[in-house]
DNA sequence: AAGCAGAAGTTAGTGTCGCTAACACATACG
DNA sequence: CGTATGTGTTAGCGACACTAACTTCTGCTT
């Protein structure tokens, strides 16, 4: 569970001595920074724990980020590129988004991801708003988001539906947020607690698509 | 804007002269972290920095608090207290829960609290997952979302609808909660810039009452 | 192939923070 | 009036993010 996606490096063994210079250190630190703070949340990560696990001094970091910020900033981005996939692959699995079927996956597929990576999720909405500053981290958020309200798009076109789809996709995509984000923060434990949020999701989908 | 709520104190005035007791450091401790806080984010927020606001040792917060994370826990309550008081009073005003104005006032309530005292939105929700396991949190928390329902089935009652009552306002809320959270992140602002989001509330929000 | 510029490491050190231990004062009560 | 308790203090620890100055390796130019 929740291993790095990115650069798969394979490469870049110089048989294992004890070298001066780390290879890809870029690469390392964004990798396990994202292991780790999928696992235990970016509370508990220190950019002094990454540098000892990747074997270098705690000033190296610092020859290719700005600051322990940028690399949370890397991490973001690699989870909404994960996000985006997998709620593709909902989509796709479920026979495509023209039938609802293939929309209800994909709002399954945005709570389960939540569920799965709650830490990544908390990271990458509201924790830590200033990450989102950066073009690289706003290009793989508005690619994710675009993705979805294009697929709402196409059930739209092929039902022949009234309303904007755009609005709607953004209806759609506002419910299913607010879903993972009361979920993953225990809100309905203590107010609802015999609710089932993806049976919550299924049915709730068609009134918003609907009309 | 953003004055701190709870104990208005008052007393405890023994002629300003230097003592070396605070006279109600807790209840200043809360108060002034819950404005800071309130203005710039949980993240610029040092325990160290409200000693000194407070004329006190960086030491002194121990004897009123086991931890940082307590005081958070304070200043939770309390928004939880400022969000509800404003959704209830906001439903009154728009002339109680039996009118579907009222029930979308208390969604606008709901999101214009987010904007407005964005930081501690985001403290409420996600930004720190402990906080929220405290007595006294999920105490506040638990009435203030328990009052969102309790309005909504009011509203169902007068209206006849078909559906379970608390189904629907968790609905509701759902919907609400993921629009004020999407706005307040500016995830709104680089996919859908153009979005209205009280006037995507009170259209949607008939399309969750109906049925 | 030599040499040099610069990329990418290092060590050492700064200031801030949360928190603890040990001590001091002030107050409230016997 | 004396003392127990609550509420402050100072001093200090370890961790952290980050910087400055130095060293080592690498790869480009000639």
């Amino acid at each position: 569970m929740s291993q790095a996606p990115g650069k798969r490096d394979g490469g870049s063994d110089k048989r294992e001595k004890a070298r001066y210079h780390h290879g890809d250190l870029r690469e390392a630190l964004v990798a396990s920074s994202y292991v780790q703070i999928a696992q235990n949340g970016v509370a508990n990560f220190s950019l002094a724990d990454a540098c000892r696990r990747a074997g270098v001094s705690t000033a190296a970091p610092y020859k290719h980020f700005r600051d322990r910020d940028e690399i949370l900033e890397c991490v973001v981005a690699r989870a909404f590129d994960e996000l985006a996939e997998r709620s593709m692959a909902a989509v796709a699995a479920a026979g495509g988004a023209e039938k609802i079927e293939g929309i209800i996956a994909m709002g399954e597929a945005y709570v389960t991801f939540a569920v799965e990576e709650e830490h990544l999720f908390r990271l990458m909405f509201g924790q830590h708003p200033r990450l989102k500053e950066t073009p690289q981290v706003v290009e793989d958020g508005t690619k994710c988001f675009s993705g979805v309200i294009e697929q709402v798009a196409r059930y739209s076109k092929a039902n022949g539906l009234a309303g904007d789809p755009k609005a709607i996709a953004v209806r759609l995509w506002t419910f299913v947020h607010g879903a993972a984000s009361l979920l993953i923060d225990e809100d309905y434990a203590t107010v609802a607690p015999e609710l089932d949020v993806l049976a919550m999701i299924r049915d709730t989908t068609p009134l918003m698509l609907a009309r």
